[in-house]
RNA sequence: GGGGAGAUUCCAGAGUGGCCAAAUGGGACGGACUGUAACUCCGUUAGCGUAAGCUUUCGAAGGUUCGAAUCCUUCUCUCCCCA
């Protein structure tokens, strides 16, 4: 591929280049001294849940590593014990040993997803923090101003509103900036928040005479409820391992209004093909279909084109189709629901029965509101008598509910 | 070291002796609508009970009272200000 082209698929949904010529720079470099960038990518163990906000990253990571370069996973063991002031301040208790590696492999597995782990260089931070005395450990510290630090939005905003910032959160970006120093990064990415500490990266650097890094910041995509960000916390993400239905009704739940932003950052459509699917957006289509595409295209990155097949299929049938016999009913059997065929079966027992998580008040409110259904019929009284002797049982309770009860 | 504020149901946040299973908002769930699980509107949101009603819940443990989320004592934790 010609340098500009790289240029420009590497571009793509760039949210920030700091500094504005650094990518440029940095593939001029690499071509210069016949080599591949070494790019960073941090992670902290404590939540290694990977989602769609983080796969907007890692899938400008694998045009790196598609084009030669390399990525450098640092898994931020050490890092961990002290947290991430980013966003909330939570502090997390300390990981053992064991969970760190644990957390690291299931991490591994899900970047799998994305990129080419066999080709990436995988370092703990440990190595190198944990060997730090004193002196070094001052040294570093002098490098920054706490004006620099203060900066940041986050302890800023904090600091105005009387809210308290515990010295070690100050320490931790200078900490993850050192790991830029010790695996001599060309790169970082990450999303716009991590802006700062990438940053700090690039000043260490070269406050040691080295190359600064350059950084790019990814947009943060929104969450599925659209608000700000998606992430964990909030229970809006969809993650990377889910299943084929469960993230497409996740795609199909976001509001129309995110359909774009989904398009460009969460597909694998090409750039002709985007923009057809925006043009038909203003045409005024009906956004469901656009939808449909997008969830369609994101399940067939995840898991396959016929996982997607069958997710729409579903969707349509579960979701869209109005009929309740059609609808597709997950098989149990009576015997599996340890019912005495002595008494009398109310139809709260029968819904306790297989909804064992839910309290017999809540599954009372739903039918109280009409949300189950037996047969194709409403029932709203909980204590309305079923026969256990009768044919396969269809029951639907609340949206998402669908059971049909069989003879063994 | 000194002084002050606070801990409420999933979250935020009212409530300062009975009208409190506890306002309001958010979230979640449900219904209506829609060939979207979108938008909008409406409703529900401690447990048990057919029901009357009963039980647990307001940081923890005791106490006062006919009656306590509300008053008192001790404890735990959090935050702020001054030094």
């Amino acid at each position: 591929m010609h340098a500009a082209d790289q240029v420009h698929l590497l571009k793509e949904n760039v949210e920030i280049f700091l500094p504005h010529q650094a990518l440029e720079e940095k593939l001029a470099l690499a071509r210069q001294e016949h080599r591949p960038l070494r790019i960073k990518l941090g992670f902290d163990p404590t939540a290694p849940d990977l989602h769609l906000g983080h796969a907007v990253v890692l899938k400008k990571l694998r045009q790196f590593q598609e084009l030669g370069h390399t990525i450098v996973i640092i898994i931020g063991d050490f890092t961990a014990r002290i947290g991430d002031p980013t966003g909330k301040n939570k502090s997390r208790p300390p990981l053992s040993v064991q969970q760190v590696l644990e957390n690291a492999q299931t991490y591994v597995n899900q970047l799998s997803k994305i990129l080419n782990v066999d080709k990436c260089q995988i370092r703990y931070n440990s190595e190198w923090l944990e060997a730090m005395d004193m002196t070094e450990t001052i040294r570093l510290l002098s490098q920054v101003t706490l004006a620099q630090i203060m900066q940041r939005t986050d302890f800023n905003n904090r600091f105005q509103s009387n809210l308290p910032i515990s010295l070690h959160e100050l320490v931790y970006p200078l900490l993850q900036g050192f790991d830029s120093l010790q695996i001599q990064a060309d790169l970082e990415m990450g999303g716009t928040d991590q802006l700062f500490n990438c940053s700090m990266g690039r000043q260490l650097q070269e406050g040691q005479g080295a190359p600064g890094q350059a950084v790019l910041c990814m947009p943060l995509l929104k969450g599925i409820d659209g608000s700000a960000k998606m992430s964990k916390s909030e229970h809006n993400t969809i993650g990377l391992t889910e299943a084929p239905q469960e993230m497409f009704g996740k795609i199909m739940s976001i509001p129309d209004a995110l359909l774009p932003e989904y398009l460009h950052l969460v597909t694998d459509f090409t750039p002709a093909e985007k923009q057809a699917l925006l043009t038909r957006l203003e045409q005024g289509e009906n956004p469901m279909a656009v939808k449909k595409l997008i969830g369609s295209n994101v399940v067939q990155q995840y898991h396959s084109a016929e996982a997607a097949a069958q997710a729409l299929a579903f969707f349509q049938k579960q979701v869209q189709s109005k009929g309740f016999t059609e609808k597709e009913f997950t098989a149990v059997s009576w015997s599996s629901l340890a019912l005495d065929p002595a008494q009398p079966l109310r139809l709260l027992d029968l819904c306790k029965a297989l909804k064992p998580h839910e309290s017999n008040s809540t599954l009372k409110r739903l039918m109280e509101a009409g949300s189950v259904w037996v047969n194709g019929t409403k029932v709203r009284d909980a204590h309305s008598l079923l026969d256990m002797e009768s044919d396969a049982l269809r029951i639907k309770i609340g949206k998402r509910g669908f059971f049909e009860v069989t003879p063994d």
